[in-house]
DNA sequence: AAATATTTTTAGTCTAAGCTAAATTTTATT
DNA sequence: AATAAAATTTAGCTTAGACTAAAAATATTT
């Protein structure tokens, strides 16, 4: 194989950068579901891509997948020209950021390096995407996360929201409707102990009670 | 099959669209010969694309393939979608004329309707891309070209470069070189009659003798 | 510790899209 | 008209990437 990354196998090592990034192996069936394919399907790519060479994959049956160095180069390559495309349809062709993801996912496999180049120095070298999301950058290295989630916040404390996670559409624009995008500024008016539930003021917002489901998806 | 089309698909019915514009059907050996494929597998793709319903090409044994309505509607789609991304990596990311084709030949085949739509109005609906090719309109006709190969003028005719045919980098650089782009004012000075040489005045540029390889392939 | 449930793998099949080599058909040349 | 050359098709093979059904391994409950 030695250099040839069909977008399957992009979008599969993508998701293995995903999936393992808490240190823990992707499992296949985490993998199958991320991917919209078949189990078996998932453990047919695993094995090829730990037996081509370079190993772009580290796989015992079993036991998950984790990415080798050279996988996780051509994961962040492809993870920046994802956030690069999102930030650029955000910036020049007045895309919404619940619109960007899908179109992104496609585009992200056929641009060039030049094309890269041409819409990151356009952008001014983003270090964020639209949702928050850290740039992987030009030499393929991930900046590291100095983020914690709304959720670890406690009545009195306060933060500027920095990401969203999620690519649902719907979600990001509820978060929208509340004020949760990056840039806002949160103050925690009150929490409860028993559902995890946050008062928030947001910005000039009214006031809203938000849940784990939403506090563990925003980072600070 | 009904209604998947893929990238390969997608570039047979692109180059037949291409070859048959003349009217006489595309053969199998040329076809073979801009998709960079073996005559072999052109055959199979033929009678794969005639059998589909609806069929996208009309394809009987030794005679060559045209499109059918439904082929031609495909094609200009991605036709449109060519051209719309080589105007737009022009106007907006600096591409020059002889680095876009390549670049949209990987790009029109993932975008979507809204990307294209997009584009289409940033670009304030532009009729020509920047070899002067004409861009199918939106709902997918190809607008009719009045104009002649710079070769059918002779002495003392004159006319304004309206398009340039062929995506060969060197070549269109060459052109560039000589100032027959798009919008340039060119005079007839000359006809040689044994080898169809012009002479020309381009715009402001340095007289220049050009060959029928040249002549040919740009229109006025 | 067994029994059950879940996860993962194997085995076998399918389709798209290519290939080569050989056969056939069409076209061009004597 | 016969022959040679060129173009095209057929036949059979290959690879990537999916699928299903069955088998095997691991994890969870009782
Ligand atoms: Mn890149
Ligand atoms: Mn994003
Ligand atoms: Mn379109
Ligand atoms: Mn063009």
């Amino acid at each position: 194989m030695s250099e040839i990354l069909t977008q399957s196998i992009q979008d599969y090592l993508k998701q293995i950068y995903d999936l393992s990034a808490d240190g823990t192996p992707a499992s296949t069936n985490d993998l199958a579901a991320r991917l919209g394919v078949a189990p078996a399907s998932v453990t047919g790519m695993l094995q090829r891509l730990s037996n081509v060479s370079p190993a772009l994959v580290v796989y015992k049956k079993h036991q998950g997948a984790t990415l080798t160095v050279e996988g996780e180069r051509a994961a962040l390559e492809v993870i920046r020209h994802h956030r690069l495309l999102e930030t650029w349809l955000v910036q020049t062709l007045g895309y919404t950021w619940d619109e960007v993801h899908e179109e992104a996912c496609r585009l992200e496999h056929v641009i060039s390096e030049d094309f890269e180049r041409r819409i990151a120095a356009a952008l001014g070298n983003p270090v964020r995407d639209p949702h928050g999301d850290l740039i992987p950058t030009a030499d393929l290295t991930m900046p590291n996360d100095d983020t914690r989630p709304l959720a670890s916040l406690r009545t009195g404390e306060a933060g500027t929201v920095k990401r969203v996670h999620g690519a649902d559409p719907a979600f990001l624009r509820h978060l929208q409707g509340l004020g949760l995008v990056p840039g806002a500024q949160v103050h925690v008016q009150a929490y409860s102990e028993f559902d995890g539930n946050l008062t928030l003021q947001v910005d000039s917002h009214p006031a809203c009670v938000v849940g784990l489901a939403i506090t563990k998806q925003v980072f600070v």
